[in-house]
Formats: C-alpha cells, structure tokens, sequence
DNA sequence: TCTCTAAATTTAGTGCATAAATTTAAATGA
DNA sequence: TCATTTAAATTTATGCACTAAATTTAGAGA
C-alpha cells in the first residue's frame, strides 16, 4: 500500500526546481556542474531535477554531449537548454479604438503581431468577444504556433483592475464585456487582465528605458493620462485598483481631468490657430481646425513655429506639475513617459527637467519610452511569462502532456 | 561520520514550525488536535514542532493536563500555551522635542510606556545617544523585564527611511546621529528604523480605526503633516524613502511646505485675530497673538466662535484637497488623520467628507484616531514583534539561551 | 477491576536531499 | 593499442521531515 507524504515535504522540491528554472532562462545552454555553481544545489539533485524537467517538457537535452569548442578533457558533461518553445503566451491590448495581440514563446520573443480596428461603443458584446476570438487566432496561425501551447494570455485595458484581476469601474463598457470569461470558456486559456498603464510599466521595466529601475513610474500619454507605479518591483493596485489615476491631480487649471498629451497639444494647438493666421501651424492643417493633430503641433513647434512653441511649453508645465506631484509622493527614481506621443514628448523633457524642481524635493530622472506603440501588449507578454513562469511546475507544455501520474 | 543534508531540507520545518507559531499566537492555550486541524499537519509532526518550539522557549506546556470544564473522555489532551513573556521587544518615537519608547511582551500588550524631553537640536550627539540608553533603561525597569529579553527594538523618526532602513535625508541631525549603530552597539540589539507616519499607520491597522483594512493612508498632522500607506497590507518606501511625502501637493496656494494641522490651525487662528477683536479666541489667548494655539482655535470653534470656524473650514478645505489628491493617485479604502491634533481635527471630517467628491472620483472612508500620542511608539512596538515573529525560529527567547546544536 | 475513549507514541514507509565512493566517457600519450 | 587522465555521472549510505496505521496510555466511569 502507498504510505503518504505531505504537500509540504514537495515544497523542497518546487524551491529548488524553481530555482533551476531561473537559472537557466535566458543562460542558454548549461551543464549539472554549472547549475551546481548558480543554484548551491549537490550534483546528484541538480541532475534529477534537469531529468525531471525535461520529462516535463521544460528543458531540451542536447544530443552532442560536448560543444565545439570546450574543454575536451573527462566525461563530457550533458547539456541542457531551457527550451524556448515549449509553450507560449498571448499579450493583448484592448485600446480605444483598435486591438493589439503579440504571441511570444517562453524567452520572451515575439512570434507575431497583429493589429485589428476595435471598437469599444456602439457594438454588441458579442461582435467584440469575436474580435477577440479572431486576433487571438491570426496571431497565432501567423506565429505558427497551436493554441495547444498557450499558457497564459494577459490583457490590458484601459479601466481600473484589482491585484486580483477584477475590472472594477462604473463603465457600461466593462460591465457588459467579461473579457476573462470570453478569452477562458472559448479556448480555456488562464486569462490575466491588468490595468494598461501598469503593463506599460512592466514593458519599460523589461525592454525598455528602465530596465534594472525598482521604483518607477510610467506615464502612459496619449489622448488620456494614466500612470503605472512600480514600488520595489511590485505594481501598486490599490483598493480598487484605482492606484496610479491621475484626475483632478491637476486641479490648479481647474481640469480635473485624465485628458492626455495628445489631447491638449490638439487642443491648445487650435486655440493657438486663432492667434496667428499666417504660421506653420496655420499651413500644416490648412487653417481648418479640426484637422490639426498633435503631431502637427510637435512637428510645427520643431520646425520653429512660435505659437506651436508656446502650447509646448503649456504642455510641459502641466506635465512637470502632474510628475512633480506623483514624484513627491511616489519618490521614484525614473519617470517615463509612454504611449502615442512618447516620440514626440522627447521635446518636452529639457523643459520639464527645468521645472522639476520647482514641484518636487525629489525631482526623478525622466525620459520617453522608446518601445513604440505595442508597449502595451509588450506588458502583457511579460505579464504573462511571469505568471507562467511562476505557475510552471504546475502547468504542462503542450508538447509533454500531462506527467503527473508519470514515475 | 555525519552526512551532512541540504540546508533547504530543514526550509519544511521552518515552514510548518512558522505555521504552528502563527495559529498559536493569541490562540491562547491549545490542544494538539486544534493544532492538527488549523495547520493541517499530521499529529506526529504537530506534536514534535510543539517539543521543539518549548525546548527553544517559545511555548510552555501547562501541568494539569486537563482544562477545568473541557470533555473529560479519553487520554488527556498535552496543552501548550505561546509564552506571551519569552520575549520583548521596544518601540521608540523620536520626536522633535520629546522622546517615547514602550516595553511590550510578544503578546503586543504594552508592559510600560516612559516619555523623555528630547533636544533634537544644538545638542551634542553623545548626549543625544545617552537619552537613548537613558529611556530604554528605563522603560526595561519599569516593565521589570531584563534587557536580554529584548529581541528587537524599533525607532520611528520623523525623516524618509528605506526600505533596509537607512535613514535618507540631507539633514545634518540624522547624519551626526546614527540611532542604529548606537543602540546595536551599546546593547546588542536588532535595531529597525521606520519612517514616523509608516510606523502611524502599522499602529492604526494593529489597534486602531484600521483594523482589517490592507490599502490604507494614514496622515501624520501635528505640525508637520507626512503620511504613511499601506498596499495590500505592505508598507510603501519608494527609492530613498520618500513615499508618502507631501511637500509641495498643495501647489495651490503656493505654500509648497509639509506644514501640519496644528500649524495652520495657530497661523490662521492669529491671523483672525486681528479681525475680531471681542472674540472667544480673543479671550482664550488674552488678545496675544503669541499664545494662541492650535488647540484654542478648536476649543473657540466648538464654542460657536465665527472666525475659528472659518480657520477649521479652511484647514477641512486644504486637508480634503491633499486626501483628495493623495485618495486619487492612491486609491485607499480609508483615511485615517492621526498625530497630535487627531482628536480635535474630527470636527473637520463631515467638513471633508462632503468637499472630498470635488477633489476625487475614489472618495475614500474618512477617520480620526483614538490611539493618541503614543500612536507612533506603538506602531514601533508593531514593527518590532513583526520582526520578531518572521525570525522567531533564528532568535533565542532569553529564557533558554543558545539551543542550536542541542539534540 | 474492567471498559471506553481520545490522545500520545511507535513503527514502517515515502520524498528529497547530501557526501563520498565508484563508474563512465572521451582525450591523450606511451 | 591500450593504460592513463580527467571531469562528469552514478551509485551507495545516510539524514531529515513528513504521513498513515498500529499500538500504547492516561484518565473517567461502569
């Protein structure tokens, strides 16, 4: 008769297992003896935990014992590899108007992309639950990659989410698009969701600018002002997930509001079009004010234009006194701004850097994200790795089905 | 010969013993079986935790073995009690003129609290050093408890602290006077350092308004105003220290200061005074400026004094605008003003509570404290078992020095 | 004294780990 | 060709922490 144990004395093993699995991501190919060295461990575990992991499907044992080029002498020691491709995850974005999917394998590089028009009002819930269905499933035929082998899939929206991945906000929007539901009953994928500008931090954090930074902020600027807070590592939600909106902070203009950069450089952009008839402003919208766009006013402004200069710097003062206060409480050491305009925000910074301290004793280090665009869904893979990554002892590659029973 | 076992071996009976320890904790006395079914061990192991965890001193077996009432049948159940005494901790509140340190056992109960004049300024640093030992001397007398006893000491001081506790300012005081290095060398003791309004609002979650409550701001108002926050149940530091800074939040009038209740409460006060010359405020103060407090303008208000209600209005007005602010970027459930005026400043809450939607989508609850004075001294004692009980299987009650290598 | 009962203790067996001894797989040189 | 060298893999002997099941024990009551 079996004779039990208890799920604590498996404790030992999913420690050190874990730890074998960190050491390897991203090391490339690695021998028990160099294990030995990162992990602390004996050589008789590490070897049986590489066995193990490899029955899982984790790792991949090379066949040529011994690359070119190593040390010859004694029994070639096995190599192993953490094998990328074992699974893979599903970041999504779901922004105002269009919808982003990226599908990476487990080394975090990304198989696809693909872009789709989104739209969030005015559409059963129905029609957007199978935009969902389809991004997901273009992006992983053109990844070429089955959905078998997807172990996670994170979101990002644009509305408050809870630590434990709750929308929570008053929005019909929401309330009538469960996305975790959808994206879980369809293909039974574990559905992450978070917060938009808190996966911007994360993207920042892992391929971006602030890379190594533990306490961060992210502005996420485009038409509509957000912030991902990073303290020590972690994201900050808050109550209701609430932690890192920025409405009213700016109560001085008395705005009160969550509008963006892109927004007022549009909108004092056209106010300034009344002042000056004969600008390059003027010319770059053909004197019609709902043509122009932010980026006429950035690219007007670089080109000289006075008027386009002065909105500028109104965007500057309003952006230095919302980062100067978050920074006074926050105390970060680097701020970035991410999104639409994160480009064109670089003209801002020497502006900013000037004002800094007339808002905050601890002015941060600021710079623009340089990520682009799919910074969201870019989160949304790391996000979702890092879940994985966590839960990976508990979950199964598609490629070794489940191993449980297994000796 | 010995044949050595992998240190990560004993992690299980860290892990199990941490458990046992916890469900003891203000369980009172407990039984094996009750240990069984919190812990979900089985009883051998629950069993030869509980002999171990009395050999190192942290639990006492009872001799009559059966409680007078309980269920008669059967064996005697063995009943172990967590030792309230094996231990104290200290928790200090540095002030700006006075200096407060508290005894407490590992029950948290408070077994003396002693208060001390303080000169924070113009005085050598040995003498600063000597009311250290001087108050923690005397507190240890008081309490009749022996300084070995003391496993952990905890001071608040009123400047950014990081998360290591390293105190972080520019501040000549803090830098002449390193409260850590003295009180580790002269007595041996664990020494931590917090920020003043973190360890406010570790108090206030322990035995305050807050209980239960993880996203939490506390406002530390006396004559400065800082502020403390709790995230999912953790406390906030940012990258020096500096979370939950305020200066300069209040851009709006241009004071950008960390000015506190009390402060604005005395400079407003006199500045109504030259209004109105017949006044209760007048006659609270004998018409001098100079001895106008905070406290006569709260006295003035709740007597129906027309200008010392204006002053509370105002200060409802400025405190509501920074909780407001503070409440959007943040998102607690619950703000709690605490410090010097805390009683006082309840008078302000409805005043607040109603302007709060104007200055924040996410209003959260409003409270003042009850804790007093000695709120921050408390939240040291808090700071300090939580030390103690993370580490309880690393420390020694004094009890029954050095187990180690015992069998 | 005998029986009942719940708890404690003992016994047998499992999982995971280490250290030391032994074996193994190339590479090398006599 | 074949013993030698060497680093790595395996095997062997132990140790710790746990569980389940069998056994013993301490008191209460018939």
């Amino acid at each position: 008769m079996l004779i039990g144990t208890a799920p604590s004395t498996q404790l030992v093993r999913r420690v050190n297992a874990s730890a074998m699995l960190k050491a390897m991501r991203g090391a490339g190919v690695v021998t028990g003896t160099e294990l030995m060295a990162s992990t602390g461990l004996s050589r008789a575990t590490v070897i049986s935990i590489c066995d193990e992991l490899v029955r899982l499907g984790w790792l991949q044992e090379l066949e040529n014992q011994r690359g070119t080029g190593d040390y010859v002498k004694g029994r070639p020691a096995r190599r192993f590899i953490f094998d990328d491709s074992a699974a893979s995850v599903i970041g999504i974005d779901i922004g105002a108007n269009k919808i982003t999917a990226i599908v990476a394998d487990m080394a975090g590089t990304s198989l696809s992309q693909v872009t789709m028009p989104f739209r969030a009002y005015n559409v059963p819930a129905d029609e957007r639950a199978d935009v969902l269905d389809r991004i997901a499933a273009e992006a992983l035929e053109k990844a070429g990659v089955s959905a078998d082998s997807v172990l996670a899939v994170s979101v990002g929206v644009a509305a408050p989410v809870s630590r434990d991945g709750e929308v929570l906000t008053a929005q019909e929007f929401w309330k009538s698009f469960d996305v975790r539901r959808i994206v879980a009953e369809r293909h039974g994928w574990q559905v992450l969701l978070e917060n938009d500008a808190n996966l911007a931090a994360l993207a920042e954090r892992w391929q971006g600018t602030a890379q190594g930074v533990d306490n961060l902020v992210v502005m996420l600027a485009g038409d509509r002002l957000g912030s991902g807070i990073l303290e020590s590592g972690r994201l900050l939600h808050g109550q209701l997930g609430g932690f890192g909106e920025l409405g009213y902070l700016d109560h001085v203009d008395g705005v009160g509001d969550t509008y963006g950069i892109a927004h007022y450089a549009a909108l004092w952009g056209r106010e300034a079009l009344d002042d000056d008839a004969g600008s390059t402003l003027h010319a770059l919208c053909g004197g019609e004010p709902a043509a122009l766009t932010a980026e006429m006013v950035f690219k007007a402004s670089a080109d000289g234009d006075r008027a386009a200069r002065t909105v500028l710097d109104r965007l500057a003062h309003r952006m230095a006194r919302a980062i100067g206060s978050i920074s006074t409480l926050v105390n970060p050491e680097l701020v970035v701004i991410a999104g639409a305009v994160a480009a064109s925000a670089h003209a801002l910074i020497p502006a900013m850097e000037e004002q800094m301290p007339e808002f905050t004793f601890t002015p941060p280090r600021l710079a623009t994200s340089t990520l682009g665009d799919g910074i969201v869904s870019l989160g949304a893979v790391r996000h979702a790795l890092d879940y994985v990554e966590e839960h990976a002892l508990d979950l199964y590659p598609a490629s070794q089905p489940n191993q449980t029973a297994a000796g």
